[in-house]
DNA sequence: ATTAATGATTAGGA
DNA sequence: TCCTAATCATTAAT
């Protein structure tokens, strides 16, 4: 009993103000006797709020206008604010920074290289052009194909652009619907703008997820497409016959060291018109594929060496004793003993 | 339909 | 950087 006049006390500092708005009896409480006045104020009171559902609706809303006409009200609706920022912050004030996602981050880069999410020709055409000089130039036929390729990518940005613009007009339209949804009950309830705020950052966050996925998707696409079109083991053609037997000629006239300069590099390519990339793939392929089997390769080594003995004689000195191809000679023999 | 041959790519080493 | 070794993906042969 000795606690209930001072938790009154407070109470009745704000009613003492004197509003005209408040009821009589609560101002006439503030003169006369101490304690037993009040009880009987907030007896009042206490009536008036529970008997608020019998009164007609008209009323109810030209109390409530009142209320929201009421001088003190700006400032009694910044008060809740404030305390219910203090507790939302303080329950989830943590998660507020969010770094860039890397991820998401990657992701664009991606996109921006392979021309799908840049400027809307030029990164597709500079793109292919990547494409073009990385898989060697063999030869013209190829245009087709990157075509083709080109194609298939305007068309996997294209998906990605609409599907983009649908998602950011998704997200315009229900952030602005939420907005005008919190700006109506901020009239009715505390809702302070930062809460607004934050909770269009939320819309955002879900939205740009939702992004991420379509992102991660059209990466998957172009990926798939540049190993469909853009990876040579796929379109790969055997070299012709000459271009491999000036190889086999060389790697077998050079057995005891299969390691062409760069120059002698050079002079293959331009012979077989292939590039010196090729050649060095060729000649890495033929030491490795040699060593693990040379019996296999025991007749092939046979032959090439005796058409280059041939040549050799022929060259030198017209002569007529023609090596038979399937005889090794000394020469062969030598070479096979120095590896 | 399988299998071998072959050109290209990749990881990892000196 | 160039090499080896393993592997991939296609072509040619069976």
């Amino acid at each position: 009993m000795d606690e209930q006049p001072r938790l009154m006390h407070s109470h009745a500092g704000v009613g003492m103000a004197g509003h005209p708005g408040l009821p009589q009896h609560m101002q006439e409480g503030t003169g006369g006797t101490d304690g037993d006045g009040r009880k009987q104020d907030i007896g009042d009171i206490l009536q008036q709020i529970m008997t608020i559902t019998d009164q007609s609706l008209d009323e109810a809303q030209a109390r409530k206008h009142a209320l929201n006409c009421h001088r003190m009200k700006p400032a009694l609706f910044n008060v809740l604010c404030e305390i219910k920022e203090k507790t939302v912050l303080s329950i989830r004030g943590a998660q507020e920074e969010e770094p860039p996602d890397p991820q998401l981050m990657r992701l664009d880069n991606m996109l921006l290289a392979e021309g799908v999410s840049g400027p809307e020709k030029g990164g597709g055409s500079a793109a292919a052009a990547a494409a073009a000089a990385a898989s060697g130039g063999a030869g013209a036929d190829n245009s087709a194909e990157h075509s083709d390729y080109r194609a298939k990518l305007s068309q996997i940005r294209q998906i990605y652009h609409t599907e983009l613009e649908k998602y950011e007009q998704a997200c315009n339209e229900f952030t602005t619907h939420v907005m005008n949804l919190l700006r109506e009950q901020s009239r009715t309830r505390p809702i302070s703008p930062k809460e607004i705020e934050r909770m269009v950052s939320i819309i955002h966050r879900k939205f740009s997820s939702i992004q991420m996925q379509l992102k991660q998707s059209t990466c998957e696409a172009v990926m798939i497409l540049r190993s469909r079109f853009l990876d040579a083991r796929r379109k790969r053609r055997n070299f012709n016959k000459q271009a491999t037997e000036i190889l086999n000629e060389y790697f077998y006239s050079h057995l005891s060291n299969p390691y062409p300069s760069e120059e002698a590099k050079e002079e293959l390519a331009k012979k077989c018109s292939i590039t010196v990339a090729q050649v060095s793939n060729w000649f890495g392929n033929k030491r490795i594929r040699y060593k693990k089997n040379i019996g296999k390769f025991q007749e092939e080594a046979n032959m090439y060496a005796a058409r280059t003995a041939v040549s050799a004689t022929n060259a030198s000195a017209h002569g007529s004793q023609a090596n038979s191809p399937s005889t090794p000679n000394s020469a062969v023999l030598l070479l096979q003993l120095q590896k």
